[in-house]
DNA sequence: ATGGTCGATAGTCGA
């Protein structure tokens, strides 16, 4: 089973680029993505359904906003969007979406950004350990899970470019940092890093400049497994020469 | 610390 995940910053924007076309040639089973920015309304979805996907969306409410999505070309048994168990932050930022399978739950997250002030990395703390409850929750009903998306986060000094400039820099602060080992340590597996162990690997460069041609970068978006599956995992890759948007996709296949 | 770009929108905002 082939798994994409992938921050398109605008599905409509990254469509006029070519973004079909490619999707077609990675023949993947599943996608999903994040900053969607846009209803399913918007969408002229008949591209993937010509493909062989059925689409799932999970907007925000405010229009053009975050959002995220699931296509799939096996049929789920049942689509979540946001919580579906006590929270106490609502989903109204389209930032959850589950489709759970036979034997497996995938769950498509854009986590919050804290870059634009106080407010949004004080939420982004709070929005962060909610999800992480919520996720403690659920894993006791469905222990299969598969967390990708975009975190917000770089985890560790080796998973971005500059990391002692960065120490006061949200999505790399200490405490962001931290909430991502607690994430990790409570049953997840990253699985591009249990796989691949060398620098330079990033998802995500600032519009700054050079920063994308020079691989001046962040690792940002992840696939996490239950740790338990480990061994159903063949192969995580990060496709950096995919350039529709300001991140790229990452790519794992699992049994 | 500073700086520029982009997508979606119609306000500039959020990243």
């Amino acid at each position: 089973m082939k798994i994409i995940t992938y921050n398109v910053n605008g599905l409509r924007a990254v469509i006029q680029k070519g973004f079909v076309e490619w999707l077609k040639a990675t023949q993947a089973d599943v996608i999903c993505l994040q900053e969607t920015k846009a209803y399913s309304s918007q969408i002229p979805l008949v591209l993937f359904e010509e493909l062989g996907y059925q689409t799932y969306f999970q907007s925000a409410e405010k229009k053009g906003y975050s959002g995220v999505a699931i296509f799939t070309k096996n049929m789920p048994k049942k689509i979540t969007k946001g919580y579906d168990l006590p929270s106490e932050i609502d989903d109204n930022e389209g930032r959850i979406i589950r489709a759970d399978f036979e034997d497996l739950s995938i769950l498509s997250v854009y986590m919050p950004s804290g870059s634009s002030g106080e407010d949004r990395r004080d939420f982004k703390m709070r929005w962060n350990r909610n999800f992480h409850q919520y996720i403690q929750m659920l894993k006791k009903e469905i222990p299969n899970l598969l967390i990708v998306g975009d975190y917000n986060i770089c985890h560790q000094p080796i998973d971005i470019h500059n990391p002692k400039a960065n120490m006061k820099t949200s999505g790399f602060l200490p405490e962001e940092r931290e909430w991502l080992d607690s994430f990790f340590e409570s049953g997840f597996v990253d699985t591009f890093r249990h796989l691949n162990k060398e620098p330079h690997n990033y998802t995500w460069w600032s519009a700054w400049g050079t920063a994308r041609e020079k691989n001046l970068g962040w690792r940002i978006d992840y696939q996490a497994i239950s740790s338990h599956l480990i061994d159903r995992l063949q192969r995580a890759v990060i496709l950096n020469e995919v350039k529709f948007s300001d991140h790229c996709p990452v790519l794992i296949e699992i049994e």
